[in-house]
DNA sequence: TCTGGGGTCCTAGGACCC
DNA sequence: TCTGGGGTCCTAGGACCC
């Protein structure tokens, strides 16, 4: 049976998410900032309009943002996240197989629908989540997933589709790619792109119609996937479930930057208590950890650094981690520079009840530890806040980043329900 | 003068995605 | 003054083996 696959994709994400809550932002310019109010990483139609580009750094926008009266928002993710989980909740109505590709995307495949108007279908899943959530979706539908995303981009691009696009048949296809630049292509970069160019392949349909082992020979195997898909053949797996992650990274960029050992010990304890808990929460033990500090690569003389260590055995115990942590930090930790961020990264994973056991050394599975992390874990999940955390994260966490322009947690927490004054 | 050939495994780094 | 964060997958090349 042939496959049909529909991508859905959330308008402006983060920016819609705010104004579902504060209705005054419609029709205006808004942006949302990256960590620590760095680049604008979403933008209402209007502020495309006026030219604030995707990434930008904020003040280097800031004369726009003065003359146009930008609504400039801090990220906030924990509202987004939840906003996200209703999205993919209510798309799941609309098909028994759906894969959250990202907080904003999702594929749903229509395969075993027969005899639908998969169009008027389109306008209904639109019109329901924009009903149930509030957010503006638009909907691309074709028979592989890289061709939904073209669908979506045509959806999106021409206002009088309403927001919903399906190819109706091969030629309709052509047509369509034959407009369509292979930089727009989901999986060709900046640099294929400018490789396809010089060899005078410009648009979707000529790489479409381009040799199989050209292609392999000078873009992969990845690429050669993605033409077999324009050709309409599905090549790129469907994944309804979750697999778990094979890496946890946490890092942030300082509010300020830091130069005490001290407030780098603080800052690496905090990223490594969050990462453990992602591993926690997706059941595995970390057989891996590295941790990387930065100066600001934008100003004066740049440092970087990392160290990593095998763990073995594995563990998710956050005070083990944490001293692991610290060490490597020493031991990279240079006196004289003024950083800008610091991160660390777990992986090796391995399933925390199938983990290999060493005679030598405590395991951390099915003992007192690990009892230890699930009361932490579960308390700090049931009030949604990190109101249990360990000393060495630090009590003033001076480095924090900045935010401040954040709206409220509207969806998580009672105490910053949306108020309406009559 | 002249220095094989084929594997495997691991890691670092690149390219891409949102 | 001010430039995000978190992932996946692939390839090239080195180390090592016989």
């Amino acid at each position: 049976m042939n496959k049909v696959y529909a991508l859905v994709d959330c308008n402006s994400f983060y920016v819609s998410c705010e104004r579902v809550f504060n209705p005054s932002l419609k029709d205006k310019p808004v942006v949302v900032l990256s960590n620590n109010d760095g680049c604008a990483i979403s933008r209402s139609q209007e502020a495309k309009d006026i030219g604030i580009p995707m990434g930008a750094p904020i003040f280097k926008c800031q004369d726009l943002v003065n003359r146009h009266d930008v609504k400039v928002f801090s990220a906030n993710f924990v509202l987004y996240g939840d906003m996200s989980g209703r999205v993919m909740s209510t798309l799941s109505a609309f098909t028994p197989e759906l894969e959250v590709y990202s907080i904003d995307e999702a594929f749903l495949s229509l395969a075993g629908f027969k005899n639908l108007d998969y169009l008027v279908y389109g306008r209904t899943i639109k019109n329901t989540v924009k009903g149930q959530t509030g957010i503006p979706v638009s909907v691309g539908i074709a028979p592989t997933k890289t061709l939904a995303k073209v669908a979506n981009h045509i959806a999106k691009d021409n206002p009088k589709m309403g927001g919903v696009f399906c190819f109706s048949d091969e030629k309709d296809i052509d047509q369509w790619l034959e407009k369509t630049p292979v930089r727009e292509i989901w999986g060709i970069g900046a640099e294929k792109a400018l490789f396809l160019n010089r060899h005078g392949i410009t648009n979707a349909l000529q790489l479409k119609n381009a040799p199989d082992q050209w292609i392999k020979k000078h873009l992969t195997v990845l690429t050669l996937r993605t033409v077999m898909e324009l050709r309409g053949i599905p090549s790129v797996t469907f994944e309804e479930i979750l697999p778990n992650k094979k890496a946890i990274v946490t890092s942030r960029t300082f509010g300020h930057e830091v130069s005490s050992l001290n407030e780098m010990e603080e800052a690496i304890a905090s990223y490594v208590s969050k990462a453990s808990e992602k591993i926690r929460y997706q059941g595995s033990v970390a057989g891996y950890i590295q941790v990387f500090i930065e100066t600001n690569p934008f100003k004066g003389s740049y440092y970087r650094n990392s160290a990593s260590l095998d763990i073995s055995p594995p563990t998710a115990y956050t005070p083990q981690l944490v001293g692991i942590a610290k060490k490597l930090l020493a031991g990279i930790y240079k006196q004289g520079y003024r950083y800008k961020s610091c991160g660390v990264m777990l992986t090796n994973f391995s399933d925390e009840n199938a983990g290999q056991q060493d005679l030598f050394k405590p395991i951390y599975t099915k003992s007192s530890n690990q009892r230890l992390m699930k009361v932490v874990d579960t308390h700090n999940q049931s009030v949604n806040n990190s109101q249990l955390f360990f000393a060495a994260e630090g009590l003033k966490k001076a480095w924090y980043m900045n935010q401040s322009h954040k709206s409220k947690r509207y969806t998580t927490r009672w105490d910053e329900l949306l108020e309406i004054k009559i």
